[in-house]
RNA sequence: GCCUGUGUGGCGGAAUUGGUAGACGCGCUGGACUCAAAAUCCAGUGUUAGCAAUAACGUGUGGGUUCGAGUCCCACCACAGGCACCA
């Protein structure tokens, strides 16, 4: 069609003037579905092409769903409170209401221009004072349940713009406006008690349907933790310091504490501890860094020793050394750590740049244990030459393979001692020198020459070959091998031995084993061989000698609801100096935001609100003295948290929703968005309706059932597309030269919908030659009623198979369904108004205007009110198929079969083909497979 | 480091419960129509060998289960995304 884009503007002025999309609530005859879409942030940049993917995917499932008879609430708004808005006003010295305003204007212009039902009528923004009225509403709700409150947290802080700036404009510990160096800084923030919530929204997931990335990103933000606080005691002033750990079990090796450098117990100890100067120091250090630095991983690990005071280890009664070091945080946990060097990393690293003592209490277990096993005492000893890159090994030929050198200690050696002199009686090297020992490896093994089996605690080490000093073997009768110096390239693919592979790689890398395995050193817990039930006996000794218990903590904290920005909904508190903070009368909302034209923040970091007296200053509402107003306005997280509840009821100006529509509609059936919004956005509007439902204000704790996120659009270079790198593509241009139906189309054929998929032009044009295809196809149709006799089975397949993909949201196998059937209709001769019209309405969900223009030239109703097609299942059936023969599994020959062929008869049919003779023939037959009407195997011998 | 996802032609990707790997589209090659081009149509297109019939190989790598494996099991590699000193 030529005039493509004035026939996309007649239908999309149809549907609008007629209503077509109008969801109904209330409306029993049909059952509701709700159908939902992350709404967009109306940048000035306009519709990305990334938009216009889940868009189409869910206007496709709200088009079908409508065919099939449902009610369907499919509804759009602007999530338009933010940082951008506020940056260009800030420039242009115009309110950010005013950018906003037409920046919806464009984007709802795309919208329109795409032909998306979405239904006008419930259409909002969050920045619209009647929404935000109940934003605000709901947040003194959280205020009045004890769920909101101030606290002191630490912010980024820019010296040099002297604002606050958000973690992700503090990437990489740098301001991104001027680059210098961001800091920490304390500032009173009201927050959400979400962490209550934490259990609820893990427990709540059962009763969703969201994918399950979804649902383990949910999980994972989350992050419950069973483990155990135990109580170490500050012996001079009998002060508990309480440590939170997941490994009770190794509490024997404990050798010395951490706390974070915040951990109030420093000011308690303050004259007590000698050190102090230098603890304030570090504190101050610490507070320079921002959150990105200090969360970075492989630094260097910092700290300094609290000097002066004496803690025990609860069960060894040692003492150990407490230190403060930032690698300990003060929001998880108790702010505070038993370090455990030998079987934790980050404990490890600390002890060996402070040079404390390591103490082993779980080893690694190798082999299988065995019933009647010896037990020994064992060295692996490695002899690294240096000079030639070679390790030293014996090979045993084919009685045991290669190996290190291996022996058994006696009575009273070390295992340096032992190690050396077993060098030396297998190999006759004696100028070696002992560069370090590896942790204790528990080996289980059968050993053939003593016809027993051993278990053995084995210490590997590590020795440097000096000189080549040899004197002669000193070998057991039974000892037949040869001595050999391989590479590390040998070693890896030649030594197969666990114990030898263990040792070498322990002698290499030297780290903390932080796996299972048998317990020593630990007294009642020596010789429990898995960390399970080492964990519960000791959890159990813990309670009866009152120094532990069992505790389950979350990574999830309280959510910071405080911004220090103006284009945000105001916090609804006043400040009165004698009754302190007070929330705003509910009558009295919405607290509008003022119409200033100045938005640059202030120099101490506050809320450009805070400068603007007029509207800060207020009456108290208790004592009706003088007060302030809250500067601060909340995150950009607030308004989406409950939007998709507004759109049940979106024009009702006496509640945020009535309970009766939002029981109607129920709760969001379906909901698409990005990956990057799987885990906040979503835990944030979770935990927001669930508070609602707990103080009965909504019917579901759940109301957001299936949740699925796509993919990105990349630019044709297989990048992100960016302005910078000049690979985006703008939407607009593409509906103009191809028009809307095209550009609909390729961005359901373009791949799956959850992964992301390069942007082709080249592909695009195909999809647009698929729909002139379908145009042309007009040209043949014939007068007679009915659908053509030869197409009958493929249709019903065809309907079956996109019912199929389109339940799973396959939507790529859904367009070549329907390519699939119109290449058979080109196949045809001729083709009848029947056939014409399904496919029709079939294509119509995804290219809705030229299907309807081209279905009202053959005088039918429009498609947006028709049916869906169904499918017969008595007509899928093909009297004949082909079918493979394959011999030994490799597919020699097809043959075409009647469906009511018996067994044998297909045998027999396919025995005798040709090619299957040659490479039966001179064979035996051992069997033959046949599975009817899908494939015959002959297994020959 | 941990978690998740993905590895299939020149490219995007199909293959529903293990049953003819490469549907559909792009690109490419040849041909028709045309003065020519575009558009359209026809034929071909995993690799190698062969005029062909056909054969060997082929779904990241190495093993395994099975009459039969892209699909199931074990071990590993690469890339992408998320989280990250979470005790």
């Amino acid at each position: 069609m030529n005039n493509i884009n004035e026939i996309e503007k007649k239908w999309q002025k149809y549907w609008l003037d007629n209503k077509s999309f109008k969801a109904i609530t209330g409306d029993t005859t049909r059952k509701p579905y709700y159908i939902l879409v992350e709404f967009p942030y109306p940048s000035g940049a306009g519709l990305h092409v990334g938009h216009v993917r889940s868009y189409t995917a869910q206007d496709v499932l709200a088009r079908v769903k409508r065919m099939q008879g449902y009610n369907v609430l499919f509804p759009m708004g602007w999530d338009a409170f933010g940082a951008p808005a506020e940056q260009y006003a800030i420039k242009n010295h115009i309110h950010p209401k005013e950018a906003v305003k037409a920046n919806v204007k464009t984007f709802k212009g795309q919208m329109m221009s795409l032909g998306f039902s979405f239904d006008w009528d419930r259409e909002f923004s969050t920045t619209d004072p009647d929404y935000y009225k109940w934003t605000q509403w709901q947040f003194l709700q959280f205020y009045k349940h004890g769920m909101a409150y101030k606290a002191k947290k630490d912010v980024n802080w820019c010296p040099t713009c002297k604002s606050v700036l958000s973690n992700e404009d503090a990437a990489g510990g740098v301001c991104e406006r001027c680059g210098s160096k961001v800091v920490q800084r304390e500032k009173e923030q009201w927050m959400l008690r979400m962490s209550d919530y934490a259990e609820d929204l893990l427990k709540g997931l059962d009763d969703t349907n969201f994918a399950e990335r979804v649902k383990l990103g949910q999980i994972n933000w989350i992050g419950k933790s069973t483990g155990a606080e135990i109580d170490f005691t500050i012996e001079e002033t009998n002060d508990k310091l309480t440590v939170y750990t997941t490994r009770c079990d190794t509490l024997y090796g404990v050798t010395f504490m951490v706390i974070a450098p915040e951990h109030p117990i420093i000011e308690k100890l303050k004259d007590i501890i000698t050190n102090m100067d230098e603890i304030r120091e570090y504190q101050k250090y610490a507070k320079t860094k921002s959150a990105f630095e200090r969360t970075e991983v492989n630094k260097d690990k910092t700290g300094v020793k609290l000097q002066g005071i004496t803690v025990k280890n609860p069960v060894s009664n040692k003492d150990i050394a407490v230190y403060i070091s930032d690698y300990v945080m003060m929001d998880y946990g108790t702010g505070a750590i038993m370090a455990v060097p030998a079987h934790d990393n980050r404990d490890y690293d600390f002890a060996k740049k402070y040079n404390l003592p390591v103490v082993q209490v779980v080893e690694e277990i190798t082999g299988t244990p065995h019933e009647a096993e010896k037990q020994k005492q064992s060295i692996v000893a490695i002899v690294y030459d240096k000079k030639n890159d070679k390790y030293l090994t014996i090979n045993w030929g084919n009685n045991g393979g290669r190996l290190f050198i291996g022996g058994t200690r006696g009575d009273n050696e070390s295992p340096i001692d032992c190690a050396i002199r077993e060098i030396k009686e297998e190999t006759g090297y004696t100028d070696v020198e002992f560069i370090r020992e590896g942790f204790l490896i528990n080996h289980h093994y059968y050993a053939y020459n003593k016809n027993q089996y051993f278990n053995i605690d084995a210490t590997p080490l590590l020795f440097e070959l000096k000189s080549e000093t040899q004197t002669k073997q000193n070998l057991d009768e039974d000892e037949k091998f040869t001595v050999e110096w391989v590479s590390k390239k040998v070693i890896d693919t030649e030594i197969k031995d666990e114990l030898h592979k263990k040792s070498f790689e322990y002698v290499n890398n030297p780290t903390a084993i932080a796996g299972d395995g048998k317990m020593i050193n630990s007294d009642f817990l020596n010789g429990y061989t898995n960390k399970k039930d080492s964990i519960k006996r000791m959890l159990e000794y813990l309670k009866e000698h009152n120094i532990g218990r069992e505790k389950v903590n979350y990574r999830l904290q309280d959510w910071i609801f405080s911004r220090q920005r103006f284009w945000g909904e105001p916090i609804p508190m006043i400040y009165c100096e004698k009754c302190g903070w007070q929330p705003m009368d509910e009558k009295d909302l919405p607290l509008l935001l003022p119409d200033v034209a100045e938005y640059e923040p202030t120099d101490n970091g506050e809320s450009p609100l805070a400068k603007i007296t007029d509207w800060v200053n207020t009456t108290c509402p208790k004592c009706g003295g003088p007060a302030k107003r809250e500067t601060d306005t909340m995150p950009n997280w607030a308004g989406s948290s409950w939007y998709f509840l507004r759109f049940m009821d979106a024009r009702n100006d006496k509640e945020f929703a009535s309970m009766e529509a939002m029981k109607y509609w129920n709760r969001v059936d379906w909901y698409n968005g990005g990956m990057e919004h799987t885990a906040r956005h979503l835990l944030y509007a979770r935990f927001w309706v669930q508070f609602l439902y707990n103080i009965g204000l909504v019917p579901k704790k759940e109301m957001i059932y299936t949740r699925v996120s796509h993919g990105m659009v990349l630019g044709p270079d297989n990048q992100k597309m960016s302005k910078s790198k000049g690979n985006v593509i703008n939407p607009d241009d593409v509906v103009k030269e191809y028009g809307a139906d095209t550009l609909r189309t390729y961005e359901m054929f373009m791949g799956d919908y959850e992964q992301d998929v390069p942007w082709s032009t080249d592909s695009l044009r195909g999809c647009k030659r698929f729909l002139d295809k379908v145009e042309r196809l007009k040209n043949k149709l014939n007068d007679k009623k009915g659908y053509t006799d030869s197409l009958i089975v493929l249709q019903n397949k065809i309907i079956k198979d996109i019912e199929s993909s389109l339940s799973r949201m396959s939507y790529n196998t859904y367009i070549s369904s329907l390519m699939i059937l119109t290449n058979a209709y080109d196949d045809q001769e001729e083709i009848t108004k029947e056939d014409y019209h399904l496919l029709l309405t079939l294509l119509n969900p995804v290219a809705p205007h030229i299907t309807e223009e081209l279905n009202e030239e053959l005088g039918y109703d429009p498609l947006c009110y028709e049916k869906w097609p169904t499918y017969d299942e008595s007509k899928l059936i093909e009297e004949e198929k082909e079918i493979a023969v394959q011999v030994n599994g490799k597919v020699r020959a097809t043959i075409t079969i009647n469906i009511n062929d018996s067994e044998d008869v297909v045998k027999e049919q396919a025995l005798d083909q040709e090619n299957v003779k040659r490479f039966t023939e001179g064979k035996e037959i051992v069997k033959v497979i046949v599975i009817k009407g899908k494939i015959v195997n002959i297994v020959v011998k």
